[in-house]
DNA sequence: CGCTCTAAGATTGTAGACAATCAGACGAGC
DNA sequence: GCTCGTCTGATTGTCTACAATCTTAGAGCG
């Protein structure tokens, strides 16, 4: 996963404004981190007394944060009841991956057209660390390694309102697949199931990278909606376990 | 624009629980509307003080829902500063239409691949609105009308995610706008040069539905871009005063 | 006149308090 | 044994106060 902390990518030749990050951008990080890790889990109520205690910080700025992250969708706000973490069951995966398809699809043609070395070598690396992270047989580590290859060929657009919809998207997933399962599930050969999607970018191959995506995303649907049908070798884990509690953030 | 309060569709036949909108609910879709509607200046502090108080809220909720259009990305907010309405100035409008236009072209061969028949009633409905608001030769409501008929396209598609971006590109659309110009500037024809896109829904022709919303959203690129060379008709205004005040919300 | 510094007022960010609401447990009645 | 009502504790939602920070205006100096 692009750490939610990712840095402006270059150097501003001149000068910039600092603006450190805001405590509420701090919580929405650590908040959305959670999420995705399984730290917090899907469905769980976000106990804001608690929670805020666990984070070293008052109820204000987490609210607020919490506020972020339920416009983000991964939050759910109910009046009088407070927080939870979303779920996305089986009757949003279809719906869920149409919508990731078409901003991965359509980031990968933007990409194909207009990326510069630089962002291309970025999916490179990305499908390197993918590598390095199927020597592991660590489903989770595998999974965001994938995700991040993902990510990175969105990133390679350019374009900034695919990035942000991509980027709640992969927690979205990861909600789904922390919904619909007890496990987490990825391919054992996620990597080489990943080279095409590099390759044909980097051979500026626009139609054989689109066919390249939507192979891959049918499959991890069929991965989660029926994964005994999905006739591949899988990495199981046991859906990460929550976290007792969270730790304090350093402001 | 469809209303920020706008009602799920269909009735569910079971019993549904009871959730009244909450207070930052409210304050969201009232601070929503305003940057919609130019009440709101685009570039403009948000005084929370000032504007808690003249919606007859506290700050806390009103610091909550600003949170969640930040995350909207609608609001900026500058730690030390506070919130201001965004900007999107000349170098983003090619950004935001190409994703403008990955949404809706992908949502419009959903639409012709799934929509039922009221679903497609309710584009030709909005455009039948286009239609009366043309008569009106106020560029504000055509503009608002045309807006809408797109977004029902959207909406036709039935997938929540892509409509979900939709409607804050609408809002985003409009803070475009009333950056770059000073004028609000729509078609003359703008019934008749949407009318394509209604009847290849009607028609369920995908490959004609989607050249028609690429030559739309091209012409209206070309319009905020470079107004002198668009070559059609248009209807301009001033951009809408900011309100002096909102007012106080309902609670 | 222009620039710098300081002080005052405005605003933001957060903490804590209080009222309203919700959830769960227990007891009474059928 | 089951249902309903009541009570208590927990939690949410909002308000207010205070500290920190920012902005602006005015005074002084070169």
């Amino acid at each position: 996963m692009p750490s939610t902390g990712r840095p402006a990518p270059g150097a501003a030749p001149a000068l910039s404004p600092v603006t450190r990050p805001s405590t509420v951008d701090l919580i929405t990080a650590e908040l959305r981190n959670a999420i995705y890790s399984g730290a917090l889990r899907v469905g769980s109520p976000i106990r804001e007394v608690e929670m805020a205690g666990q984070l070293g910080v008052s109820r204000g700025p987490f609210r607020e944060a919490a506020q972020r992250l339920v416009s983000e969708g991964l939050v759910v706000a109910t009046p009088g009841r407070g927080l939870s973490v979303r779920t996305i069951g089986k009757d949003r995966i279809r719906p869920l991956y149409a919508a990731r398809t078409v901003v991965e699809t359509s980031a990968a043609r933007i990409a194909v057209a207009e990326a510069g070395d630089e962002q291309v070598a970025s999916v490179r690396a990305a499908h390197d660390a993918l590598v390095r992270a199927d020597a592991t047989h660590d489903a989770l580590q595998v999974g965001a390694a994938d995700l991040n290859v993902h990510w990175a060929l969105v990133a390679a657009s350019g374009n900034p309102w695919l990035l942000r919809w991509m980027t709640t998207l992969i927690v979205e997933v990861r909600i789904a697949s922390f919904t619909v399962s007890e496990e987490y599930v990825v391919r054992k050969d996620a990597a080489e199931s990943h080279a095409p999607l590099v390759e044909r970018l980097e051979a500026r191959d626009a139609d054989g990278l689109d066919a390249a995506i939507r192979a891959n995303l049918d499959d991890a649907v069929t991965r989660l909606l029926t994964p005994e049908a999905a006739g591949v070798e899988t990495l199981e884990e046991p859906r990460p376990l929550p976290a007792p509690r969270l730790d304090p953030i350093d402001l």
